[in-house]
DNA sequence: GCAAAAGTGTTCAATGTACACCCATGC
DNA sequence: GCATGGGTGTACATTGAACACTTTTGC
């Protein structure tokens, strides 16, 4: 009954039904959650499946892991081939293996998740070769879920969070020059409540890896507002994959 | 080349080697770094090999997934296996995947920590039913091990540091009840310094899970310690795996 | 001149850190 | 009675949290 529904898909013959039953390999996917900041503050990219099973439903954008690539390349190539970007960061986060978590066969997926600019992502939608339905969705109002994306999803939240109050990954989903308002906005939108702003303030500048520069947001129609960057001497004795 | 080295272990003639190229299935396997306090400190338990690759290297215990067992279940297996003991802390830490770590076939690994009481595992070596040559080594004096399971047991070792500041797992490589010296021993075995005894002390209780009993060590010509266990509904809300 | 966001300090509480002596027991 | 590990408190520094008003600009 299982060996039946885990091996019907595979169109080998009997001898891989055989080896499917006998040895122990899997298929082994990456799943990558990617973050960005938005109109409706944290969001993942999510692709809808035109295929069964779970036609119509949004995925975490995933795929095969290839014999010649170690994890890391086949979750950068995942995401360059689904955004065109590269050069981001992107942190492995954890194993679902779950014999029943993909209903046609068995899947272990590691997953990852990586912080992209909203900027960087809109050019590569202009020039997209990706026709699927393709689009983002905030962690806090997610649409049906094929598998248990959900479930990973979820996980990445919680991970992000982690690793924003141990190390300064914010930067990763802001513009080179932003100012202090606009980073606050995004530790809010990932911890999902608010700060303080003078607090806020004395405690970023006393990490020290904030580059404060002479110009200012000439945005809208208020006071401007003093433009920083991210120091790259402070940030590259972190941790993290920056591919 | 690489391809020939990849598939050249696998007998089930040229289907299979077809499959193995041109779809995405890999070994898969679970790895458990196993660690426990014992005379030397912080050890982990290590497996001589006695076949190639890597004959005479010690080795993390680990085996492959089967297919109707989820991972954290394959992790329990290996660990009943290897030790006989059930229900301790596991948690899966990180999954190595370069395709070049087994020099025979591309073996995905999902390595776990586990931690165990070395007065549990005594009674397995008893009436233990492996005959390998399976022993404890000191973390910070390890010998040859095979393919990656020394950056495997390094970064096993960062994460249950980090573990150990987050939620209190040290109970689970002591006795249930244990006097607040072992206890120190055993953060300071794990984060490897030294702890001031009155600052631990105070830190310890003010977190509320110890329970005080009235009873002492009557261990050895000094002055009796008291002993404490940990309170059960404190630790229940935390997290990792109880198996 | 007013609306809107930028910018700026102080006080208090909680937590972490440094540090030295008496106590209970076995021998 | 002495050697050994068990047990205890205080002072200071650091960090986190609460809280309100002035400044600069575009309109």
């Amino acid at each position: 009954m299982r060996y039946n529904r885990l091996v019907k898909h595979i169109d080998f013959g009997i001898v891989v039904m055989y080896m499917y039953a006998e040895t122990k390999t899997h298929e082994v996917t990456v799943d990558v959650v990617i973050f960005t900041i938005r109109d409706r503050g944290l969001e993942v990219l999510l692709v809808q499946r035109e295929q069964e099973p779970f036609k119509d439903a949004w995925a975490i954008p995933g795929g095969f892991v290839r014999m010649t690539e170690n994890l890391d390349e086949a979750a950068k190539r995942v995401l360059y081939e689904r955004t065109r970007v590269q050069n981001v960061y992107l942190e492995q986060q954890y194993t679902f293996g779950d014999p029943l978590r993909h209903p046609k066969s068995r899947v272990i997926t590691v997953s990852y998740f990586a912080l992209i600019r909203a900027d960087d992502i809109h050019l590569s939608f202009d020039t997209g070769l990706n026709v699927q339905n393709v689009d983002w969705h905030s962690v806090y109002e997610l649409p049906n879920l094929a598998f248990d994306h959900d479930q990973i999803i979820k996980h990445a939240v919680r991970k992000l969070r982690d690793r924003l109050e141990a190390t300064p990954v914010a930067f990763q989903l802001l513009p080179k020059k932003f100012t202090l308002t606009d980073l606050q906005k995004t530790y809010e939108n990932i911890l999902n409540n608010r700060i303080d702003k003078r607090n806020f303030r004395k405690k970023i500048m006393s990490l020290g890896f904030l580059l404060e520069h002479n110009e200012f947001s000439k945005s809208s129609s208020k006071r401007p507002a003093r433009l920083y960057s991210f120091n790259k001497d402070v940030i590259e004795s972190k941790k993290g994959i920056f591919i």
